[in-house]
DNA sequence: TCTGGGGTCCTCGGGCCC
DNA sequence: TCTGGGGCCCGAGGACCC
C-alpha cells in the first residue's frame, strides 16, 4: 500500500467515527397501475388483468352494464359493483396498442409489458383488458410520495411509481444498513394505501435500484459495498440501469453476458468499443460505483404530445383527418405549457413512418411562447422540411428549452431599458 | 403478432466566432 | 491571408427509462 492510499484509507477509518455511511433507497411499487386498478375492482383479484390499450373506460363497460341489467344506477353504483362479465377480454380487442402493465396472473401466462396486444391475446384470450387512467395513478402517485417524505424528506422522484431516497440523515436511516427506515415506510404506505412496494438499500442509487428487484414484490434487500462481488456480478449486464438492449448486445459480442464479466474487462478495449465517456461509465457501474445525488428537485426539459392513428395516414388521401389532429396536439401542448407555468423556445414535430422509422424536425424560434396558434404556425412550417410522400403512423409536436413564464417576465420587466436602446439602435 | 406515450441525456456534424 | 483549433449553439438521431 503507498503512503497516499494509507491515508486515503486512514480518512475513510477515522471519518467514519464521526460521519455517516450513505444509504441510498430505491423504492418501487410493485405493478403499480395494476395494483391501483385492482383496489377500485377488488372482483378482479386473482385473475389475469392486463391494462393497455386506447379504449375508454365507458366504451368498455357501458354498454355491457346497461344491456346485463337497465334498470339499475349504474352511475352511482361503486365500481366494486361491477359484475365480472362486464370487462371486456383480450380476445375481443381488435386495434393497435401494447400493454402497460400487467398483474402477477396475467405475467404467469407470459405476458410481459410493452408486448403488443394481439400477442397477448394469443397467450391469455380471457385476460382482462383495462384501460389506462393516468389520472387515477397520479392520485396515487403523489399519496405514496407524501407520506415517504413525511418520513424521510431527501427523495427523487423518478416518474409515477419509483423514487430514489437519501436514508444517510435521516433518523433511523443508519440502523441495520437501513432495514428498521426500509421497513416503517414500506407499511406506512401499505396502511394508507393499500399499496406494496419493494425496497433496495445500498451505498449509491445504481445498486439501490439493482436491490429494489431482489425481493418483489413486497420486499426489501440490504446490500453493503462488500457484497457486490457476491451478489451483483452474477447478475446479466441488463440489469444495470443504463445498459439496453442495444448495449446489452455489443457487450454479449465482446464475450460479456454478466457484470463481474464486465468489471474485469480490459478499459481500454470498452473504450474503444463504446467511446470515453459512456465506456468509462460501463466499467464503474459494473464494480458498484456511482457518485451521483438524490436530486430532490428539477425543472422539465421538455414537454410533448403524439399520438399513434388508428391506422396510417397519407398527407394527400387523409388531409382532413391529419389537420385537426395536428392542431390538436399543438393545442394541448400550449394546454400543458400554460397549466404548468412555461415558455418554450424550440419548436418540435415527430413523425413516425409506416416502417417504424423516426423523423423529427426542431426550430428554434426568437421569442418563446405557449400560444397554440403560434405553436401551430412554427410546426406547420417543420412539416414541410420531411418527406411527406410516405405513410405516417404517428405524429407529435413538442416545445423545448422550456422557461418558467414568471423567469422570463422578470427578465422582460428588467430588460425594458435595454429593448429600448436596441430599438434606438436599430434606427441607425 | 406486432411494436404507446412521455420524457432525459448523449453524440455527432455543421456553422459561427474568436 | 491562411490555417487550425476550441468553445458554443443548433438540429438530427438514437439509446434508454418508466
Amino acid at each position: 500500500m503507498s503512503a497516499s492510499e494509507f491515508l486515503e484509507n486512514l480518512d475513510v477509518i477515522t471519518s467514519l467515527d464521526v460521519a455517516l455511511v450513505r444509504r441510498i433507497a430505491h423504492l418501487d411499487m410493485d405493478a403499480f397501475y395494476a395494483s391501483v386498478e385492482l383496489l377500485r375492482y377488488p372482483q378482479l383479484k386473482g385473475l389475469p388483468v392486463v391494462i393497455g390499450g386506447s379504449r375508454r373506460r365507458e366504451d368498455s363497460y357501458w354498454e355491457r352494464l346497461v344491456k346485463l341489467d337497465p334498470l339499475k344506477d349504474w352511475k352511482s353504483a361503486p365500481l366494486s359493483e361491477y359484475p365480472l362479465e362486464v370487462f371486456p377480454r383480450l380476445k375481443d380487442y381488435v386495434g393497435r396498442g401494447v400493454i402497460t402493465t400487467a398483474t402477477y396472473a396475467a405475467r404467469h401466462f407470459g405476458i410481459g409489458s410493452a408486448m403488443g396486444l394481439m400477442k397477448a391475446a394469443a397467450l391469455c384470450p380471457e385476460a382482462i383488458l383495462l384501460p389506462v387512467d393516468f389520472e387515477e395513478y397520479r392520485k396515487y402517485s403523489r399519496l405514496f410520495k407524501s407520506i415517504i417524505t413525511e418520513i424521510a424528506p431527501v427523495m427523487e422522484d423518478r416518474g409515477v411509481d419509483e423514487v430514489y431516497i437519501d436514508f444517510t440523515q435521516t433518523p433511523g436511516g443508519q440502523r441495520q444498513g437501513g432495514l428498521v427506515l426500509a421497513r416503517l415506510i414500506q407499511k406506512s404506505i401499505f396502511q394508507a394505501t393499500q399499496l406494496t412496494c419493494s425496497i433496495g438499500v445500498a451505498p449509491n442509487k445504481l445498486l439501490a435500484k439493482m436491490a429494489s428487484e431482489f425481493n418483489k414484490p413486497n420486499g426489501i434487500a440490504i446490500l453493503y459495498e462488500h457484497e457486490i462481488a457476491a451478489k451483483i456480478w452474477p447478475l446479466p449486464c441488463r440489469k444495470i440501469n443504463g445498459i439496453g438492449p442495444k448495449t446489452d448486445e455489443k457487450l454479449k459480442n465482446l464475450g460479456i453476458s454478466l457484470i463481474g464479466q464486465l468489471a474485469l474487462f480490459d478499459p481500454s478495449e470498452l473504450i474503444a468499443h463504446f467511446g470515453q465517456n459512456y465506456g468509462r461509465w460501463l466499467i464503474e457501474a459494473a464494480n458498484g460505483r456511482d457518485k451521483s445525488g438524490v436530486v430532490t428537485h428539477s425543472e422539465p426539459v421538455s414537454l410533448s404530445r403524439e399520438t399513434t392513428f388508428e391506422r396510417d395516414l397519407h398527407v394527400t388521401t387523409d388531409k382532413e383527418r391529419l389537420t385537426p389532429i395536428f392542431t390538436k396536439l399543438c393545442e394541448q401542448v400550449s394546454n400543458d405549457l400554460q397549466r404548468k407555468g412555461y415558455l418554450g423556445r424550440t419548436v418540435g414535430i415527430k413523425l413516425k413512418y409506416d416502417n417504424f422509422k423516426t423523423v423529427t424536425r426542431d426550430q428554434t424560434i426568437e421569442f418563446p411562447t405557449n400560444d397554440s396558434k403560434e405553436i401551430r404556425k412554427f410546426a406547420g412550417e417543420l412539416l414541410k422540411r420531411v418527406d411527406l410522400s410516405k405513410k405516417i403512423r404517428l405524429l407529435g409536436v413538442r416545445m423545448g428549452s422550456l422557461i418558467k413564464l414568471e423567469d422570463w417576465s422578470v427578465a422582460q420587466l428588467s430588460n425594458t431599458s435595454d429593448s429600448e436602446v436596441g430599438l434606438n439602435r436599430e434606427l441607425f
